[in-house]
RNA sequence: GUGGCCAUAGCUCAGUUGGCAGAGCACGAGGUUGUGAUCCUCGGGGUCGCGGGUUCAAGUCCCGUUGGUCACCCCA
């Protein structure tokens, strides 16, 4: 690379002002959203002990990590791949003293070491939320809402998106019922992670190593079942086709939609997301298993419907993680979201706000725009009356260009998006004109800068 | 970390068998209609990602490198 070319490094991004302004409304909507659901802002250190990556993931861990030691120092730190590991540092550090349950969101940035590739790069924003404390089904259901809350208010549907969940006890029921070893488990929901990426048959040639059947490999291949609420309890519709309770056991002869196990540890989940009004975002998917780490209940991906882009989101229920990092014994749930995915889908579904409105979005948007008419006495009064108004408290600007063409000049402050702009005439007397809707009016200068808010009663115009 | 494809103006791209570096948009200046439009004229801008090589001559062909992208590995 010649000596006067830089640029940034892989996997990171340049933000000018469109892409902050893109930013800032993402977090924006994250923070409302997890706001709104009564979860309070944390945050931590951009740089941990690197010891505190490895307790949970093992030294394989650090090839994915940015990790340093200081010039001189000895101890090794890293930039933070992930919350969760500091989140149960802080809460370990003062459990007794925290409400149960506690509740707990962040928007802050994360490095990973990875190649990156679509929907994935070196550094990003992840949206955490996290429920402490509640080990029922209904703090699982509430972690999923604010997600869904977001969703919405974003301007996605529930044919955009699916929230498709899973239970990692009800698999594991399922294979000791089957007489599979608890030895045997990490293994074959492995397999059960890659479905994907094998031939129907090789699938079904691996799980029939654990006595499933090739009908029972479809299930999986597909993934997603429903589950019915209690005025049909009992029933359960495997893709689309109704099973009764009676052929679910084993003695039954076909157990090949042998879901009572999932069934019953899913049945509780459904009721909560009904009663949070999220259902019609649900799947019930056997095939949500979300790596290993250290999931124990509940397990959730949100997906675009189609499948198109990687996952949108994730997360589940880890009840022992928090005893893991120290603390006492905690049930916890929790999820995360990550800013670069969540923007190529909303840019796939036409969801992204244009730049003008991007820049109002975030807080940008001019509240008046001073120009003159042209004469000398009018001109020497713009830059007193944009200083006496952001001395009101109000975003004002003037132009920097050479013309002074009044229709250029408005052009100008439409296109900044002011709400209004101010046509000075003379040292005495200005047009006061509303860009949304068009009306002006004469005003006098001196009561202009005197009581701007009050002249246009209210900023919200 | 492995492999495929890609790299020309701020953006989207064109550039012929190797022969003077281009367009639209954007940006800037001026003009016209005293009020956000339309229109007209002009202008700044690129060591063709970077470094080698072949050639009289390279944006174009070859090698390397950096970055992007897609798939694999991984995905906390």
């Amino acid at each position: 690379m010649s000596s006067h070319t830089f640029q940034a490094p892989t996997g990171t991004r340049d933000f000018y002002p469109a892409d902050a302004a893109l930013r800032r409304f993402i977090i924006e909507s994250w923070r409302s959203a997890a706001i709104r659901h009564g979860f309070e802002e944390v945050d931590g250190p951009t740089f941990e002990h690197l010891d505190l990556y490895t307790v949970k993931s093992g030294e394989g861990i650090v090839s994915e990590l940015f990790s340093f030691t200081r010039v001189g120092g000895e101890k090794t730190y890293a930039l933070r791949p992930e919350f969760t590991p500091t989140l149960a540092r802080l809460y370990a550090a003062k459990a007794n003293a925290l409400p149960r349950p506690t509740k707990w969101f962040c928007t802050p940035t994360f490095f990973r070491a990875e190649k990156p590739q679509r929907g994935r790069l070196r550094e990003f924003l992840q949206w955490n939320v996290d429920l402490l404390g509640d080990p029922s089904p209904a703090a699982d259901a509430e972690v999923i809402a604010a997600c869904v809350t977001l969703f919405e208010s974003l301007g996605f549907t529930p044919a955009d998106l699916r929230v498709k969940v899973n239970h990692r006890a009800a698999l594991a029921n399922w294979f000791v019922s089957r007489g599979i070893p608890e030895s045997e488990h990490a293994k074959l929901l492995v397999l059960l992670d890659q479905r994907a990426k094998m031939p129907a048959g090789e699938f079904a040639a691996k799980l029939a190593l654990y006595n499933f059947t090739a009908e029972q490999a479809e299930v999986f291949k597909k993934g997603i079942i429903r589950v019915t609420l209690p005025e049909r309890a009992g029933e359960v519709q495997v893709m689309g086709q109704t099973v009764e309770r009676g052929m679910l056991g084993p003695a039954a002869g076909s157990d090949a939609f042998d879901l009572s196990f999932f069934s019953e540890a899913v049945q509780p989940l459904a009721l909560e997301f009904a009663a949070a009004g999220v259902l019609d975002w649900v799947d019930f998917d056997l095939s949500i298993v979300r790596g290993l780490a250290y999931y124990t209940g509940m397990v959730f991906e949100v997906h675009e419907a189609t499948g198109a882009e990687r996952a949108v989101a994730g997360g589940g229920r880890y009840d022992n993680l928090v005893e893991l990092f120290g603390g006492p014994p905690t049930p916890a749930v929790g999820m995360g979201m990550g800013d670069v995915v969540l923007s190529l889908v909303m840019k796939d579904k036409g969801l992204l706000p244009d730049a003008g409105r991007l820049m109002e979005l975030s807080g940008q948007r001019p509240d008046v725009f001073v120009v003159s008419n042209g004469s000398p006495e009018a001109e020497a009064r713009v830059r007193p009356t944009v200083a006496a108004l952001r001395r009101l408290g109000l975003h004002a600007r003037h132009t920097y260009k050479a013309t002074r063409n009044v229709g250029k000049l408005l052009k100008e402050a439409g296109d900044a998006r002011a709400r209004y702009a101010v046509i000075i005439e003379n040292s005495e007397s200005a047009q006061l004109k509303d860009l949304t809707g068009g009306e002006q009016r004469a005003v006098r200068l001196d009561e202009l800068t005197a009581g701007y808010p009050t002249i246009m009663q209210g900023r919200g115009a």
